[in-house]
Formats: C-alpha cells, structure tokens, sequence
RNA sequence: GUGGCCAUAGUUCAGUUGGUUAGAACGCCAGGUUGUGGCCCUGGAGGUCGUGGGUUCAAGUCCCACUGGCCACCCCA
C-alpha cells in the first residue's frame, strides 16, 4: 500500500505554487503598506497557552485540536489559530517595552481536527494580523480595513462584511445574565446544540443557524442594546471610521465569533461565491487576552483569513493568475560532441543571473525544442559542433520564430539585449 | 462525531439487461527523410477496473465489509 497524505492536508504541486506565492506576495505589499511586520511563531505550543485564550468550552480546544505528549511527557498542541502564539510571544519577548503599539502579521499553516469538506482542511492556511498596544477604534477600523485591502487588491467584490460589538467584561455578563433568563423559558424546543450552550454560552445560542432555533430566538435581546457606554461609543467610532474609509459593511448583532477571547468589535467576511464553508475572514478585538495568558493587560485586534478559501473563490471568479516563471533560454545540443558545452555554458548563464536550461535527458534534437517549448523559454540556442568552431550560433526566439546570429562569447549581453 | 454520493489509464470520463483480447479525449513517448517547437498526421507506452470477501458457468458490471475521496450537518478560515 503506497503513502498517502494524512487526511485533510493537501500537497500544492509544482504546477500551483505560483498561486500561493501570487497570494502570499499580495498580502505581504499590502501589510507592508499598513506598517505591519511578521512575525513567526512555532507550530506548536503548550496546550494550555490554546485552551487558555480559546476558551476551553469551544469546539476548537474541546474536540478539534491536534494534542499529544511529546517523548518527555510534555502537553503539546499544533496550533489551531494564530492570535494566541502571537500574544505569548508578545509577552515572552517584551514588545511591550519597545514600542506602544506592535503590528505584526504571520502567514502559515494551521490545524483542525475536523471533518474534511468544500473549504476545510485539516491543515489549512491563513494570513493574518494583530495590532496589540491600542485601545483605540483607530485599530479595529484599520485591520479591518487591511483585510479589506487585500481582497480589493486581489478584484473580488463578492464579499460581504458584518461586524458587531460582544461587549466587554462590565457589560457582557449583565446581558449574558439576561439572555439566559429568556432561553431557559424556551429551552426545551431549542435544538440540543443550542440547550447545551444555554449554560455554556449562551451568546452561541443566537448565531445558531438551526431554522426553529432562528425563528424561536427571533424577539431576543441582542447584546447591542445592553452595550456599556465606552462599548457603544467605541463601537458608533469603528463605523463611523469605516464609513469615512468607504467601506460598507452590515451590523449583525448576533454575530459571535467561534473564539472566546473577543471583547467589543467582531467581525466576519463572507463570499457569496463559497458553499457553506462560506467565512473568507474573521476577527475582532481581545482587550483581555494578553493578562489571560499571563502578561500585562494589554488592549489588541486582530484577524485571520484563509488562503485555501481565498484561492477557491479567486479560481471560481477567473481571476487571471499569471503564468509561473519560465527559462530565457534552453540552450539546446544538435549533437553529442556539443552536449559537455551545452551543460557548461547553461551553468555560466545562471551564474550570470540568467535563468537558463538545457536537456538533462540526452534527447533528440526535436524532443529538446519540444521541451524549449512546454517550458515556454522565451529563446532556444541550438548549438553543435559546427557552431562551436565558428564560436557563434542562432538564438531563435520561441514567440515569432525569428533567429539571429549571436556570438558564443556573449550569450547574456545578447539575451539582455532582446529581453527589454 | 452523524448522514448522503462516489471509487475504471498520469488526468477527465465512457463502459449497453453480468458474457470472448476494458475504450475515448487530453497528457506522455517516438516518427512524418538530411540539425529546430507550437498546428496537423501516424504509431507507441500506460489499467492486478480502490482493497478483501461473496453470488454466478461467467463480475468493471450484482451483494457485503473495509479503505479512500467528495459533499452536507456541525464548526469555522
């Protein structure tokens, strides 16, 4: 029986790298743009520092996560998300001290115990970013903004953007409070997810996309008009920034996010081009996070994206990815006696800075211009033992079929030449 | 964790009510006279029909189990 990949987690093949890289590099000249430098984390962590800052009743740490001993009896866990590593770093390494506010953002694989499905791996991949040091609105509007950027950068507008405030520790747990009153009046017709939660969190209750839960919860309280002044002014401030980026979104006030460190601002993107793993993006702020896990209260926001789901709506929409990169030249032998030059001047041509190739295969003539071609070379230079006593040879371009005469000797100057 | 669908060449698929050497397209390789690609033509390689059982004179084709994949629930990126 052959090797196959681990379940949920795919190979991204030669021929689709250059996707990812496209991606990669958009995000990153975005980021670049709003000052954010990354940062890189280990893979995995402690246990704890996850189900600390997740929240130990979620899905995530309660059934999705990749835990294990190591060899010395060490609780290990691959990170599921990013933010937590980010803020232990943080703390570990002082930033605090070295500047008021730290923007950073990471691009990486993380990792979910889920069942596989449309847009969702085991090992998947995100990009995102954290702005830890300011209470301010300022920050929630612009990482939202940012996130917003790259998909505008990218062309997409099938998105939709929701946003709410979950409150924070003055005024979450008077509506908390509340919200369980109203749902235990109801409680035996809810669906059993959501009567669990009704203890648990009770705010998941809401967001519950059960059609009888949706409708039974329709005349709830929402957590926005329990909102503690600084919460509600803080929050009438992130949209009226948004507003002055022109940026529309939709006040959704049972968004909750899956995570339970958020405080005040959360939010989400969705497309309309994904099925129904259909979050493109989701953050918010976490105000409490950084003295949950051991540090000083420090105010942050954040969020991450997903690259797979990313890719899945740019490949849907027909966005013009770029071909990959091809050689200049493939330096080609019309005969045997030519083969040790062709190998030994394709190596100069790299050392030069010229990204060339030759036939490793020790083919016909025809089968290299064949591969000159499949490799879309902008030129091929055939050579063989005639040219090297005349010490020059045709350099053909593979675009018009035109070949001009070059002088052996000076093969990159010719090729910087018709590059231009 | 629960359900539904699927499993034939490298890839996408076709394989009639179970019946002789399992097909196509694309891809790959080689040719189409003397040292030059793309188009076209010709030829070729490549499949233990996911695995293991069973039914039958006979199974890619029917039944069961397992494994894997996809999709949905759930959850989220």
């Amino acid at each position: 029986m052959a090797f196959r990949s681990i379940k949920g987690t795919k190979d991204v093949l030669p021929a689709d790298t250059h996707r990812w890289q496209h991606i990669e590099s958009v995000v990153r000249s975005v980021f670049q743009r709003f000052n954010y430098k990354e940062i890189r984390t280990p893979l995995f962590e402690q246990t704890a520092l996850f189900s600390r800052s997740i929240g130990e009743l979620t899905d995530i740490v309660g059934k999705e996560m990749y835990t294990f001993e190591d060899r010395s009896g060490d609780r290990i866990t691959l990170r599921p998300e990013g933010t937590a590593s980010v803020i232990r770093a943080f703390i570990q390494n002082n930033l605090a001290e070295q500047l008021p506010l730290t923007k950073v953002y990471y691009i990486g694989p993380m990792f979910r115990q889920e069942r596989p499905q449309a847009g969702r791996l085991r090992q998947f991949h995100q990009f995102g970013a954290e702005a830890i040091g300011s209470p301010c609105a300022e920050v929630d509007a612009e990482v939202i903004a940012m996130a917003i950027e790259v998909y505008r950068t990218l062309g997409l507008r099938q998105y939709s953007l929701k946003i709410n405030s979950v409150g924070c520790e003055k005024c979450r747990p008077l509506y908390k409070v509340k919200l369980q009153e109203e749902l235990r009046k109801i409680a035996p017709q809810l669906s059993a997810d959501s009567q669990r939660r009704i203890d648990e969190n009770p705010m998941r209750v809401l967001d519950s996309k059960d059609e009888q839960d949706q409708k039974l919860t329709a005349d709830m309280p929402l957590i926005n008009q329990f909102l503690c002044e600084e919460c509600s002014l803080h929050f009438s401030d992130v949209q009226r920034m948004l507003e002055s980026f022109g940026i529309t979104y939709t006040v959704n006030g049972r968004l909750v996010r899956g995570l339970d460190y958020y405080t005040k601002t959360a939010f989400e993107l969705t497309s309309t081009e994904l099925g129904s793993q259909d979050a493109l993006a989701g953050g918010g702020r976490y105000d409490l996070l950084a003295k949950e896990l051991g540090g000083k209260q420090t105010p942050g926001v954040g969020f991450a994206a997903g690259i797979e789901r990313l890719l899945m709506v740019l490949e849907k929409t027909g966005y013009p990815f770029a071909d990959s990169d091809h050689p200049q030249v493939f330096i080609a032998a019309a005969d045997d006696p030519a083969r040790a030059w062709t190998i030994a001047e394709t190596m100069r041509l790299r050392g030069a800075g010229i990204a060339a190739e030759t036939d490793l295969l020790r083919r016909s003539l025809k089968a290299q211009m064949r591969e000159a071609d499949r490799q879309r070379a902008l030129h091929v230079l055939v050579v063989g033992e005639r040219e090297l006593v005349e010490g020059k040879a045709a350099l053909k371009s593979m675009q018009d079929g035109t070949s001009r005469m070059i002088p052996l000797d000076a093969i990159a100057l010719a090729l910087t030449d018709t590059s231009t």
